[in-house]
This record gives C-alpha cells, sequence and structure tokens, in this order.
DNA sequence: GGTGGGATGTGGTCTGACCACATGCTAGCG
DNA sequence: CGCTAGCATGTGGTCAGACCACATCCCACC
C-alpha cells in the first residue's frame, strides 16, 4: 500500500519512540552504532544515517573514543538544527527575504514586550525583585562590545545579531529563541548586504546603538508599548533603508529586463 | 586548530555553496551519489549521509530509477524539515509545551492580522479587490469539514490544526507558514493529550467551532483588533483549559505525587 | 605505589557488492 | 511498417567488511 518504510527512518522512528517514552532523555548515550544496526536489523550505514539527521537536527552529538562521553549524547539543542534550516533554505530561495523580516519583526516584538512587562512585574512587587527582572546582562555586555570603534561593518552586524539574540534568550521561550537563532544567518546576510548600499556607515552604526540602547532603556523602564515600537521602527528602518528599491531580479536566463516577445 | 571537517560536512558545505552561487536551484538534479563521491573525493556513504540531512530538512527528494524525475532534485519545501525539527526537540525535552503555546499566540495572532488588514484594503479599493483579497478557501472549506458529527476527537484536532495552518499559509508569510507547520503535529500532541481531561467533548467542539466561524468573520469583515483577540482566546482559551492544573509530572521514578519527606 | 603502554570500544570513512526500480532502447512479432 | 515485450542501463537503497583515529581503561612492570 503505502511506501515501505526505508531502513534510516525505522532506526530515526524507534529513536524518536525511545525518546517519547522516556527511555531515552538528555544526557543518555544511544547504544553503539553497530550494536543498534544488529538490534533493528538493519545495516550500520543505515543507524549512521538516522544518526547524521539526528546531529544535525540538534538533537545529539557524537563524539569518538572509549568511556563515558564518547558516542552519540542526546542533546536536544534546537538551535544549531534550527539555524541550518534556516539558512538552507534561504539559500535554496525556500525564505524570501521579506518573509525573514516580516517574521522578525513579529518575533522580536513579542520578546520585548515580555521583557518589559516582565520588568514591570518586578518593580511592582516587593520581595525578591532580582529574581524576577530579566536578565539582560548578556544583551547589556553586547552593546558594550558594540561600541568599539575599531570593529569593520561585518563584525559590527554580528554583534548586532548576537544582540538580538540575547534579547530572545532572555525572554526564556526556547522556541522563538531558536527559531531566533535560525534566522541569524539569515539576518546577517542580508544586513551586511544591505549595508553596501548606505550612504554612510558611521552615521547608520550610530544610530543602530542608539536604538539599541532606547530598546533596552524601554525594557527596564517596563514600558512594554514603547519597547515594541521602537524595536519595530529599529529593524523595519533598517530594512527599509537598505532595500529600498532593489529587489534582485535575477530569475532566470531572461533576466534582460526586456518584455518577452511572444 | 579548529576541528577537521568530517567529509559529509564537505559534502554539505559543497552543496550549500553551489545553492548560494545559483549553480543549483530548485528543479535541479543532484549529480549522481557515485558521481559527487568521486569528484569530492570522499566515499559514497558520505555523500549520502550528506543528501540524507538535506532530504529531511526539506531541501531535496530522492527518488530511484532512471531518466528524468530520478535521483536527488532540490524542492525547498520548509514545512516537513521544520516539522520533523520540531516533532523531535519536543520529543527530546527541548520544547516546553508551553513555549510551543506562547509562540502560536505569537505567530496566529500576526498571521490573522495580516489577513484582516489585507482583506480591509481589498474592501477600500475600488478595482481588482477579488485577487488582493485574502484567499481563505482552504480554511473555510476546512471548516465544513469540522462540521461533521462522524469525526472522532481525533480526527477533529486534525482538521483544527490543519484549519489553522491553512490559516499561516493564506497570510502568505512562508516562513510562518513552515514554522506552524513544524508547531503543528506537536499543537496536536497537546491538544489531543488534553482532550481527555475535558468535562464534554461535544460542548468544547462545538464552542471550538463557533470560535473559528468568529476569527473567519473578523477577518473578512476586516477586523484586525478584533480578529486578533478571537485568535488569541480560542488558543489560550482551550489550552487553559486542558493544562490548567496538572503539568504531567512524569519526572523520573518519584512521579509518586506525595510531597517529598526531607 | 606510580607510570607507561597495550587492550578495548567507539565513531568516521572507504570499498565493493547486490538489490529494486524507472526509464529507454531494441529486437522480434504481427 | 508499427507495436510490444523484454533486456540494458542508470539511479538510489542497503548491507558487509575492513581499516583508521581517538579516548579511555587496565594491568604489568618498574
Amino acid at each position: 500500500m503505502s511506501a515501505p518504510p526505508r531502513a534510516w527512518e525505522t532506526v530515526l522512528q524507534s529513536i524518536e519512540l525511545d525518546l517519547l517514552s522516556g527511555r531515552l532523555r538528555p544526557g543518555d548515550r544511544l547504544p553503539p552504532e553497530r550494536a543498534l544496526a544488529v538490534e533493528l536489523g538493519v545495516g550500520r550505514s543505515s543507524v549512521r544515517e538516522a544518526i547524521r539527521v539526528l546531529e544535525v537536527l540538534g538533537l545529539l552529538r557524537t563524539s569518538a573514543g572509549s568511556g563515558p562521553g564518547a558516542g552519540a549524547i542526546i542533546v536536544a539543542l534546537p538551535g544549531g538544527g534550527m539555524s541550518a534550516l534556516m539558512r538552507l533554505q534561504v539559500a535554496a530561495r525556500g525564505f524570501p527575504v521579506a518573509d525573514v523580516v516580516k517574521t522578525r519583526l513579529v518575533l522580536e516584538a513579542s520578546v520585548v514586550t515580555e521583557l518589559a512587562e516582565a520588568s514591570a512585574r518586578a518593580d511592582s512587587t516587593m520581595v525578591a525583585s532580582a529574581s524576577l527582572r530579566p536578565n539582560l546582562r548578556a544583551p547589556v555586555q553586547l552593546l558594550g562590545a558594540m561600541d568599539s570603534p575599531a570593529l569593520t561593518e561585518a563584525e559590527f552586524l554580528a554583534l548586532d545579531a548576537e544582540f538580538h539574540l540575547a534579547l530572545a534568550e532572555a525572554s526564556g521561550n526556547q522556541v522563538v529563541t531558536a527559531t531566533m537563532a535560525g534566522l541569524r544567518s539569515a539576518i546577517e546576510g542580508y544586513a551586511r548586504a544591505g549595508a553596501t548600499s548606505l550612504a554612510s556607515w558611521a552615521d547608520t552604526s550610530t544610530r543602530l546603538r542608539a536604538e539599541h540602547r532606547a530598546i533596552v532603556a524601554a525594557i527596564e523602564a517596563g514600558d512594554a508599548p514603547a519597547a515594541r515600537s521602537l524595536v519595530h521602527d529599529h529593524i523595519a528602518g533598517y530594512y527599509a533603508e537598505t532595500h529600498q528599491a532593489h529587489h534582485r531580479p535575477a530569475r532566470t536566463a531572461d533576466a534582460s529586463g526586456y518584455p518577452v516577445a511572444r
């Protein structure tokens, strides 16, 4: 009837079931490839293909050698896998840059809203306000790093992307954090490509620095609407500035721009 | 210095570069595995591992046989890959269900806002309003399918998840659509798990049907704030109803429910 | 008791072989 | 001359076996 499952899919499914049932948990080690192969009745190469997939997806980490710490270990770090997926999809024209930017706007607006609201809650609480207050140490530190005048454009933009990712991390939502991590390389890509069309990089980077500080200030003040609008303008502003007219036609050989005869 | 790249990583990188440079585009066929292997100076199994990864990520589709249509073909369909990633991460406890729900709230609120605004724009435009108006045929059709009284809970919830995904598709944002597609199986999972704790499935499903219709109506009326709040209440309401008290302890052996002595 | 080197177990890779399947060509038949 | 059955070919899917590099562990030797 339906397509017979390929051998590596059997392996993948078996591991997934073990995860769902709790037989495998983060920190556990997978059985050796050779053992899995005989246990599931498949060849070792099929086991390896499944493990490779899980590794790229961020589910596990492999290392050679012997003893504890070696072998395939469940880690469940979604960032890497999401990042690879987004990067490759953008490379294969699966994800238009405009959609990446729109998604950024939505996610980051939500992130700063949550952070600002958490700050406000912490302010209105007497006790333990330090523990309720979101931890902005990482983003603030990146703010400082971005002040260095010796930075190249690429270095600055890398720190910029990291700053936005650090905000997402601070919000504590792991799905959003992983998605932002995935978007990150795509973001860096379009930011760098667009930077060449700027009138003055010095002016723009100064503006970006100020906008970052304003966003953090709004979060710490617990002003969610302000944080939301600041982050929206920050992202949309840069994108509009760098990608206004040139939508890169680059379709096929027939990119002459002339109307087709027919 | 840094770790030497593993053979399959070289293959992956080579294909990624071909995608970025435009040497490979959607619809193209990859060279045969054996040819790639000799070209890159690696074994065929390493090529296969890289191809497997790309396949799971939704970058390409493989099929045996000969002639056009066979082989590995670039497709760039992000849904499948995202779905596998999210499903496995949830299975491995990488993504808490609460974060999945929060992310749903953010993304779906944005989706219906955009749809409603597009509707409003279409209303205020004289010409070609039909083409500007978002295409809600697919979600509306699912609404009809969900009316069937013969549906089991699982079937209803599957249609429900599909309805929400169809809304995302209608919004046209491919990144959001792919993310929702990824969230979909996780959503179905928690929805089904929670359904067992409902007082009356008949009542709840009737309410869900009505809420769906109200959301579509608000979109078609171009009322973005209403659509936003309706979809928020719809999702948050069901989640609260089904996951209020029991955070599924199921941690380890000590799931007795008794307070620990200490 | 300390230490160095081999034994062991693991992933990483390659080679070669065979199978299943889809296509395309060709020889043979009507 | 045209059609069709069946073989040739090219592709992915899988397996088995071998070897390497590496990390650890253990034991004999000093």
